[in-house]
DNA sequence: TTGCGACTTGAAGAATTCTGCAATTATCGA
DNA sequence: TCGATAATTGCAGAATTCTTCAAGTCGCAA
């Protein structure tokens, strides 16, 4: 074994955890853009997102074509959306969770472990 | 809306974004588990295991309880378990699919260090 | 009370990542 | 060719995260 799975997924998890990474996969789920596009859209400077974008391609996670003057960005998979969707998930139960957990503070002084 | 869910969700891959809290997670897939155990299982000094789960509690994303003098975690969320699910297979095709791009360049190019 | 095992916390230096500026490459049109 | 636009790269300082050590808390039993 090269790399421990368990490494191989730690750095994936990294690769996501910026916010300007994170908006730009959530515009390709749509489908492919330029960069122009995902610029317009994205509070961020050119360097910048081309370095997150940059940071997306040496792991995989996105392909970039050339069309004339502009560069088209792509999800390399379709999974990925999948993984957002999950991702988006879990965050609404941990917020709901955590405001049931709240609300229950609010009424009593114990709440009750997990 | 307080927090941007991009935000969010970037700080919550980001907490995923260690080898430690990905096997601390992995392994609390089967149920849950007191530190001692956790610690038997990775090769981690008790501290630094103490911290990482500290990150993950802090995220909500495992619960812990004490029984005794000794302490037991467990995810928050069965979700958690579908999200590693989702990353594996994604990981599982980036990486099926980059053995193949090895195979290309085997005959043209040497491949970079990871 | 004292001592011990299990676990956590605080803090500091090391290592990594992020951001913005300046410079660079690539393409297109005048 | 020159100039403009699109995008990327290199780099340095700022900010964040990691790791480790020392010290601390908690429960239990002598």
């Amino acid at each position: 074994m090269p790399v421990p799975l368990y490494q191989a997924k730690a750095e994936f998890f990294r690769t996501l955890g910026h916010p300007v990474r994170i908006q730009v996969l959530e515009l390709l789920q749509a489908g492919p853009r330029p960069v122009r596009d995902l610029l317009a859209e994205i509070e961020v400077e050119p360097s910048n997102l081309s370095q997150q974008l940059a940071v997306l391609r040496r792991a995989g996670i996105v392909t970039s074509t050339r069309d004339g003057s502009t560069v088209v960005y792509a999800l390399s998979s379709p999974d990925v959306a999948e993984l957002m969707r999950a991702a988006r998930r879990i965050l609404t139960d941990m917020i709901v969770g955590q405001g049931e957990l709240l609300a229950e503070l609010r009424d009593s002084e114990q709440p009750r472990p997990g």
